[in-house]
DNA sequence: CACCAGTCTAGACCGGTGGTCGAATTCGTC
DNA sequence: GACGAATTCGACCACCGGTCTAGACTGGTG
């Protein structure tokens, strides 16, 4: 975690820091980035670094955490989603997921950011510290499909952390191709939609 | 590439090193893994190496690409997939994921190694030099998703690129998966003929 | 024999990395 | 002002992948 100490600090100066720490991260991803650069950009010494910040994981924890709270403070919460049969579960899918990747392209260097996170996610140092913003994106998919399962829209026959690793993967490498098509805002339905259709045939009764 | 020089030492000298650096990559990836260690495990000396192998992704490209070539010796080459209607097409997938999965199940080391392939791909170092690797494995990908438009196993209204990348996305989530769950050789074909029909469902028409 | 070009090895060295640490400085409080 | 805690600083550490030079060894030639 990040230590409390950082928040006693002057906004503007909590800001350099975070700031440039979401340039160099959203730049070059977890492994590439380099504390140096940041703390020469952030113009502060690496002592006062690592005063704040456990290392570069909880630095990169920090700054992703706080981008995922701004993005899910812009979309709105999960929806509920065991309200109706199959095909509105399905729709209530498509319909969060295209308002989330409609909120991503929207502002590029946090949609780069977010691409840089397979990398990350398989980096050692990271997964140490990746705990707490597991517990913000896991526990809603695990969630998500109990609920398809409640509502016979998910099959039931496999082991739910099959289901699970399956769906984030197929997401992954959804998100990484739509992130590098760059889609115009028109196209963006229809591309989101057969991804959903995709998920959908993958993981359905 | 690997230098021709290397081909010239004595068998049991070429064998060290090759062992060392499979050893080193199967434990650590590749990006953790540390040349230093290699040479050291090795016996030779850091200018032996370079004189050698042009850099680390030259060495980790030998490497897998010789450990490619031991797996399909023993598997025997990818199947002919169009000879049949849709469900022949993926019973004779099924069959050979079946048969790939035995046998690196067979060698926990050549499993690691490749376990680790998703991290060095994304390697920029490793990418350069990827160019042999990739022309052995996203080519059969690429006629295997054409054979399965051609026998109407494939949707046709989506790009390939958005179909492979799909695929190898689930293919990676279902083999982490898999090798994490480590199972034994009665339940493997129940668990590839679910992992199969989970891509059947998401790509088919 | 002496000489030489080519092959090969050893390891010092380079700029970079993430991380540590003790000293110096600033700040809050008596 | 004085004292102790909080904060800042940058030198320093071990390690990384990669470069480079000095020299040992080899086989061939006059």
């Amino acid at each position: 975690m990040v230590r409390p100490r950082f928040a006693k600090l002057p906004p503007a100066q909590q800001q350099a820091i975070l700031q440039a720490a979401l340039d160099e991260f959203a730049r070059h991803g977890f492994h590439d980035a380099s504390l140096n650069r940041v703390i020469e950009t952030a113009g502060i010494s690496k002592g006062s670094m690592y005063y704040y910040f456990d290392g570069k994981a909880e630095l990169y924890a920090h700054v992703a955490s706080t981008q995922i709270g701004e993005l899910f403070a812009q979309v709105g919460p999960p929806p509920q989603l065991d309200t109706g049969d199959a095909d509105r579960f399905w729709s209530v899918i498509e319909d969060y997921y295209l308002r989330l990747m409609k909120a991503l392209l929207a502002s590029p260097q946090r949609a780069a950011l977010f691409r840089g996170w397979a990398t990350a996610s398989k980096d050692p140092a990271f997964q140490r510290a990746q705990g707490e913003l597991e517990q913000a994106s896991v526990p809603w998919i695990e969630q998500a499909v109990a609920a398809g399962q409640r509502v016979d829209a998910v099959r039931k026959d496999l082991p739910a952390s099959l289901l699970i690793a399956v769906v984030l993967g197929m997401g992954e490498a959804m998100d990484l191709w739509m992130l590098s098509q760059d889609p115009d805002d028109e196209g963006l339905p229809t591309v989101v939609g057969s991804l959903v259709s995709m998920i959908r045939g993958a993981v359905s009764a």
